[in-house]
RNA sequence: GCGAGCGUAGCCAAGUGGUUAAGGCAGCGGUUUGUGGUACCGCCAUUCGGGGGUUCAAGUCCCCUCGUUCGCCCCA
């Protein structure tokens, strides 16, 4: 009980799982890199400031999620809950407009959130987030889409759906906020206490609610899509063409709501069956007025998020962690021949083989069970008789032939002797 | 912040008030002092997340606490 463990919310990523996240960061930057996203790194923490402003004060991840804390200098500051914020503080500090043009920028790291975990959600979690900065072109919008349906189906991911909406500009949604706190007024009293308590402060949000009652007054009410202006129905318009012309299939979804305040136009996500509660594996959407509230040249912007401990539980739940592949074991017995050992072990890695070297000391019997279970196509044994001719000998574990060679003889001609590992490999 | 379930070895666990806490996997040692995947044998929890209480007696019942899981809320 005097052992200190992780904090609530927060763990180790060890051995197995830690191959989901390498695989998942190799599919990202391959696909961001060739549609020319550029890498940004942002600090972990920001003045609470930011994300008050960035995020909107009534929205419940800046309200009750924030971790805030006072620094030894007196300043607000907070452990970043996403990384839009951050990323276009820095967009605005590093007068990246100033080149011109579109930015398209991308980030992976952790973010914390002070919420009750759960499965698919802790208090540090990590995404990888885009953000296209500078263009109002609904083809941007697509872009984006399109790239985070790409990466999901490279990671061999099934069962997703995309669930698109457009929550218009400030001024459409105003008028429909209007015309849906009208319409839901006299139902009140039939309302989950929750979206009772929406109704002033973000009636929108009703929308989304799981109680069945609310869902039932919220199906026949007014949707956001006829309350668009001509310009915003246009835009979104173009963004399901063109969808539709990629072969991305989407539901339209005039409930979706997303939980903060920036939001503007296309918004989205894209959930999987396989979750449980907390389905959305990539949420996003436009946010054209961000970079100006923020202080930085009025431009228009669009990106996503995408929750990487989600997507290792999917990627889990198809398949087995890829184990490294072993090309030798070395084992050894006796002083002259251990030290022989490690110095062979390090030639062969440095010629481009993997190679486990056994330290335990332990009798030949056991050292070749361990071979055995480590996985390697060979085994290199180094006993009194080889190491006193510079020889070794090399064990095929699979048909357990085995061969004296001259140590110079394995090092001197590597490439060959990798082709035989590789063959053997294959046969397996 | 609210609700429910769970916490026995590194892992999976049996145990539902009564003498010494099953079993399996992994690990270590041996049969086999230079040759593996099988088999057999041995070792591996003075103690059941922590604290308090009830009882002649508690892993087992009660209270508190911590952790964990799932759900609500919210979101990635």
């Amino acid at each position: 009980m005097a052992i200190i463990q992780a904090l609530r919310g927060t763990k180790d990523i060890c051995a197995p799982e830690i191959a989901y996240w390498q695989r998942i960061e190799a599919v990202v930057r391959d696909c961001l890199g060739r549609a020319t996203f550029q890498e940004i790194r942002t600090p972990i923490f920001e003045q609470t400031n930011l994300f008050e402003r960035g995020i909107g004060e009534a929205t419940d991840v800046v309200s009750k999620e924030m971790y805030t804390f006072t620094d030894r200098g007196d300043r607000q500051i907070t452990l970043r809950p996403e990384g839009t914020a951050g990323a276009v503080r820095a967009y605005i500090e590093n007068k990246l407009f100033a080149q011109g043009g579109v930015q398209r920028l991308w980030y992976t790291g952790p973010m914390f959130r002070y919420e009750r975990p759960q499965a698919g959600r802790q208090r540090q979690f990590h995404q990888v987030g885009v953000e296209v900065l500078g263009s109002a072109d609904a083809r941007a919008d697509v872009e984006v889409i399109a790239i985070a349906t790409e990466i999901l189906q490279k990671l061999g991911l099934k069962n997703l759906s995309l669930q698109l909406n457009s929550v218009g500009n400030g001024e459409d949604r105003q008028k429909y906020r209007a015309a849906l706190v009208e319409y839901l007024t006299p139902f009140k009293a039939d309302l989950d206490q929750d979206s009772q308590d929406r109704l002033e402060r973000n009636p929108l949000r009703i929308l989304d609610s799981k109680d069945k009652k609310t869902q039932a007054i919220a199906k026949e009410a007014p949707s956001i899509l006829d309350y668009l202006s001509d310009g915003s129905k246009k835009h979104f318009d173009q963004v399901q063409t063109s969808l539709t012309a990629l072969g991305v299939e989407y539901h339209l979804n005039p409930c979706l709501v997303r939980g903060l305040d920036y939001y503007t136009h296309t918004a989205f996500e894209i959930q999987s069956s396989d979750l449980g509660a907390q389905a959305t594996v990539c949420g996003g959407g436009r946010y054209d007025g961000l970079v100006a509230e923020l202080g930085g040249p009025d431009t228009p912007a669009v990106g996503w998020a995408i929750g990487l401990e989600r997507l290792v539980i999917l990627l889990q739940q198809l398949a087995a962690a890829p184990v490294n592949e072993l090309d030798f074991y070395v084992v050894s017995r006796g002083e002259k021949a251990e030290a022989a050992s490690v110095i062979l072990a390090h030639k062969l890695r440095f010629a481009g083989c993997s190679v486990e070297l056994d330290l335990s000391g332990s009798a030949f019997g056991k050292q070749f069970k361990r071979a055995d279970r480590s996985g390697a196509i060979a085994c290199l044994v180094i006993g009194d008789n080889e190491a006193e001719n510079n020889q070794v000998q090399l064990k095929w574990l699979q048909t357990k032939d085995q061969q004296i060679l001259a140590q110079s003889e394995l090092l001197g001609n590597i490439d060959q002797w990798r082709q035989k590992i590789n063959q053997a490999r294959n046969q397996a």
